[in-house]
DNA sequence: CCCCTTCCTTGCTCCAGAACAACGACGCCA
DNA sequence: TGGCGTCGTTGTTCTGGAGCAAGGAAGGGG
């Protein structure tokens, strides 16, 4: 969303508040139920009867679909400040389309079904934020799709990192910090940690990045835009 | 949607309207601006600043995003009833996610943004249905990538089929008519038409398909079933 | 300080399917 | 009925990057 800022961000009004006087946005807030998981635990699952809406305050949580195999396909990245489990919001009933599990620890607002929709009537700003949001994760796979078909490995990788660091990375003076595993990187790239290894190595080489374990430190983004 | 009924449909409530009565629906209608368009024509670009919605009456619609070497990607394929522009409902402005042009002659319905959003003011309905909707494509569009990272060339040439011929196909007593060229097909299973030639001869060799010019007649639909 | 887990690296093999070329065939329109 | 444009077929070549195996390095925890 922003761009390379300073390091840590405050909590602003997430998205799903956007536009709601800051008054009734703690009300909404309040009568969520807050909880905290550990990392790696299951949050919701796809297919199931979408019957809670979910705010996460602190943590990333991994949002992904089970392919026929059993395999995991990520499909999002969800830092603090994003909403899921939007089905909720619908008078019918509806399915979680994906399933979702913390990455790390968290900490999530809760709202249970009924609860959500009697405050969705009582601000409607609340119906129109979720759309909005749902089309940003809607143009966010189209980019992720586009790029798959279109982009070599190397590019999508590029620019995954790119990205990251603009997301979530910490910026010094000698470079953005991105904490994240080749395999992470991998996955959010669609490849494997493999073919990430190596072209890191070659960027390595080339001084535009260094690597520890688990944190990938960029020196000169403006090497990583591929066109 | 529905499964394999008969071979014409009527023109049932679209999904936009789902919830509103009759009266209030032909309404809303009657007030969006009627157009006919030619096979091959532009409705909107992406990128553009979101100001009309559309719904589409007859025909069909491609819907693609450009990859950066200026070739059409598919995002969606619009049938009648379908809705896109839903960028337009929010307040502040948006783009469009992508381009969307007529693939055979369409009638569409549009309603500019100001008409649209006192509508949904008027019926709250409007942007649940909304959310559905994005929801909807968020989905599909999910199920397309996971297929595109986990399938094969021959199996997600037979997923596409199957739902071509349950959403379009015509149904005889000797199978499923499916009007669709090599290259269409192709290009909704993320393959080329080569590819699509090929398998649909060893198909054809089975006994499961025949093919003319333009159409695909399914014989065995549940050989077509890949696991 | 050492062990053990987790992460990273590097070399090698292999193949699905894209890309290209060239030809064949259907069917519309005059 | 013949010509032409679109669509379909088939053989061949070629390569990006996945998959695998094996070993190396960094930390964290006891």
């Amino acid at each position: 969303m922003s761009d390379a800022g300073t390091a840590r961000k405050p909590n602003p009004l997430p998205k799903l508040l956007a536009g709601i006087g800051e008054k009734d946005a703690s009300k909404i807030l309040e009568v969520a139920n807050s909880t905290k998981l550990l990392a790696g635990q299951m949050i919701l699952t796809g297919g199931e009867r979408a019957t809670r809406l979910f705010l996460l305050k602190t943590g990333t949580v991994r949002y992904y679909r089970l392919t026929h195999e059993g395999d995991e396909v990520l499909l999002g990245w969800l830092v603090p400040g994003d909403v899921f489990g939007l089905g909720t919001l619908l008078g019918s009933t509806t399915a979680y389309l994906g399933s979702a599990r913390t990455v790390t620890e968290c900490e999530l607002y809760v709202w249970e079904q009924e609860r959500i929709r009697k405050l969705a009537e009582t601000y409607p700003q609340l119906a129109e934020n979720s759309i909005r949001i749902v089309l940003e994760y809607l143009s966010g796979l189209a980019t992720r799709h586009v790029g798959l078909v279109s982009r070599s490995a190397e590019q999508r990788l590029a620019d995954t990192l790119l990205s990251l660091g603009r997301r979530t990375g910490i910026v010094h003076s000698w470079g953005v910090d991105v904490n994240v595993t080749n395999e992470q990187l991998g996955e959010l790239a669609h490849t494997t940690p493999f073919t990430a290894s190596r072209l890191l190595r070659s960027w390595k080489q080339a001084g535009t990045v260094s690597k520890k374990r688990g944190k990938i430190v960029i020196h000169m983004p403006e090497s990583l835009v591929m066109d």
